[in-house]
DNA sequence: TGGAAGACTGTGAGCGCTCACGGTGCTCTG
DNA sequence: CAGAGCACCGTGAGCGCTCACAGTCTTCCA
């Protein structure tokens, strides 16, 4: 008789066992003395269990190295236990700028702290973001934290069809429908340096603006407006098309060539502060001496540039651990409000 | 009755049938008149199935919003679809390196191509590699990513006794059980930048090397030996504590104080040549006028220095590709065997 | 001292899927 | 034209868990 010949019916539950990777709660149970009923209590940290037992029961599971089998119980409870970290950016750009990184990591770290795990999704293109909604709909997440740095993202309107909590990270979307989010205040930190370049003597100030469709280029414009008011000519205002160092210095060149006369840039990002100094550093121009220069988002190069920069600190860390506990609190039913949080000014020697 | 009083026993499957995400197979079948079993096949794209039995499977797919449930399949498959990403490194630092997030975004991608997901996860402290474990051994995921940077990783002495197939990126340790790694040749790219900076008549050269226990610090070290033999003085070596801008800067400091006639300096990555940088332009050195600088990575940063890198490549979205490819092979059960992917020198203007 | 009110425990019925098997009905050969 | 071979299909068992329920055994008050 070959190898693969049909196993005899009665041999195949031994067959499985073989295969199998560890003991099931039943082992446990068996061992134990008890019944699975009793296991599955002390697994739940449920009361009723006598000291013996879960003592035994404790025991045995030590013996067999047991370990749950998360997908049995997920079947039954249909909670996988895992958040989708959902990143909706073109692809090519991504992780250049460290403050998602960051956030990443806080996530990570507190997810995990909670018994929980987190499952990185990119959604840039159309294919990624069924991808997304798929694993969804498919009960592989309980909820879903939503990086979103443009306005109008497409999955912003589709996700909550799904009916998995979603919280969205940066400014939802105005027109959709509510999902609760998790900010820092990009408007009043902007006003925090714009009103402190004002202080320390500036009188032409100019800005370096992200693009419009995100809150680094819309908010954080309107906080430096909300201070100079009408004073601010248009020249004074420059565009980056992305948060990059090239597009910094691209956008640093454009201000010296038509606002020759600036003597403070409030910039909307470090990154992009990076790519202003080596501007303004090319064009001869001495920071903080002959230019104050500002930067926002406080990120780990921030204190690496030259000169050091002072810049808006966001609380990445702070707002991870709301991001996190507002999920959670969606998860088990309850309906938490949205959250700016405040933004400071670090002072460094670039202003 | 007060609403929370008990269901009646009858009811309860109805109670069940309420609460629950979508339609099952068992739905799916009876819509489109046929068994589990077909609507199974179908979706596994199994063959003997009749094309009408598969149009009618799939129209009925589409009514109901059928999506398969990943617990209920992966409790009998004993497969999660899902692939661990794990970061054993100090959680702080994390991430200020854009090489590691470069990488992770390239496994997502990749991953996700093939329909897996991906799963981060940290393994700083002893806690985070116990909920690593953990989760190999719950059959949480198929496989894991070691991404580990430092030699002596305890989580590379203990993730092969899960069982759980795993690669590792970067060097794999020496006495440990035998896991194959993906990896770039460090060294031969070392012998490729110093050889170019001797090409370009450095007399004097010096080097910034990484902690000695990572490849930065000891492969590329290595390369840096090969090519200069007895003839490099100890003053000429400087260790970085870490691969930070500060740490470069640090330590380029140190050169310049131990060995003021250098005129050529490797940098062993990208990160620490920023600091290196910052360091000589501090010390009034041009670059590449009087010094000479190489670094390694060709990380995003390389291209937005003043001057710009010369570096030396990493082909990281190749190790991206390599690393899911083995996973998948060690997954399918075939035994791959480890792979050093080639660097090469890309010419910028600091050498 | 009867029995109600606990504390604790065991059991059955699933969760939604896959897989192997056994069955149909058809075609094709000797 | 018997029956082997094939394509297709339905069914039962079972993956390892949780949850509600139905016990059993104590305790303690009326």
């Amino acid at each position: 008789m070959p190898d693969d010949a049909p196993v005899h019916p009665k041999s195949r539950g031994a067959a499985r066992r073989a295969l199998r990777r560890g003991p099931t709660m039943e082992d446990v149970a068996e061992l134990a003395g008890v019944s699975r009923g009793t296991v599955s209590r002390v697994l739940n940290g449920a009361m009723h269990v006598s000291s013996e037992s879960r003592a035994a029961v404790q025991e045995a599971m030590r013996q067999t190295g047991y370990v749950v089998n998360q997908n049995a119980r997920s079947l039954v409870t249909r909670s996988s236990g895992a958040i989708a970290f959902v990143l909706s950016e073109p692809p090519d750009r991504l992780f250049e700028d460290p403050v998602l990184g960051t956030l990443l990591r806080s996530c990570t770290q507190l997810l995990g702290e909670q018994g929980r795990g987190l499952m990185l999704m990119l959604a840039g293109t159309a294919e990624e973001r069924e991808r997304v909604l798929h694993f969804a709909r498919g009960g592989h997440v309980d909820g879903v934290l939503l990086v979103s740095m443009h306005d109008g993202d497409p999955l912003a309107a589709e996700l909550p069809a799904t009916g998995v909590p979603v919280v969205v990270c940066g400014r939802a979307p105005a027109d959709g429908p509510a999902m609760p989010y998790v900010a820092a205040d990009d408007r009043g930190g902007a006003r925090l340096m714009t009103q402190y370049l004002l202080d320390r003597g500036a009188q032409r100030l100019a800005t370096v603006a992200g693009p419009p469709d995100t809150a680094g280029g819309a908010e954080r414009l309107a906080g430096f407006r909300d201070v100079l008011g009408r004073r601010v000519p248009a020249r004074a205002i420059a565009r980056a098309e992305a948060y990059g160092i090239e597009e910094g210095r691209a956008a640093m060149s454009q201000l010296l060539h038509g606002y020759p006369e600036l003597d403070a840039v409030f910039v909307a990002s470090d990154l992009l502060a990076v790519g202003a100094l080596q501007a303004l550093h090319a064009a001869g121009r001495k920071v903080p001496e002959d230019v104050l220069v500002g930067g926002f988002d406080d990120s780990a190069i921030a204190s690496a540039t030259m000169p050091p920069l002072t810049t808006v600190r966001q609380p990445l860390s702070q707002v991870a651990g709301e991001l996190v506990e507002v999920l959670l609190q969606l998860i088990g039913g309850r309906r938490p409000s949205s959250r700016v949080l405040p933004t400071s000014l670090v002072r460094r020697e670039s202003a």
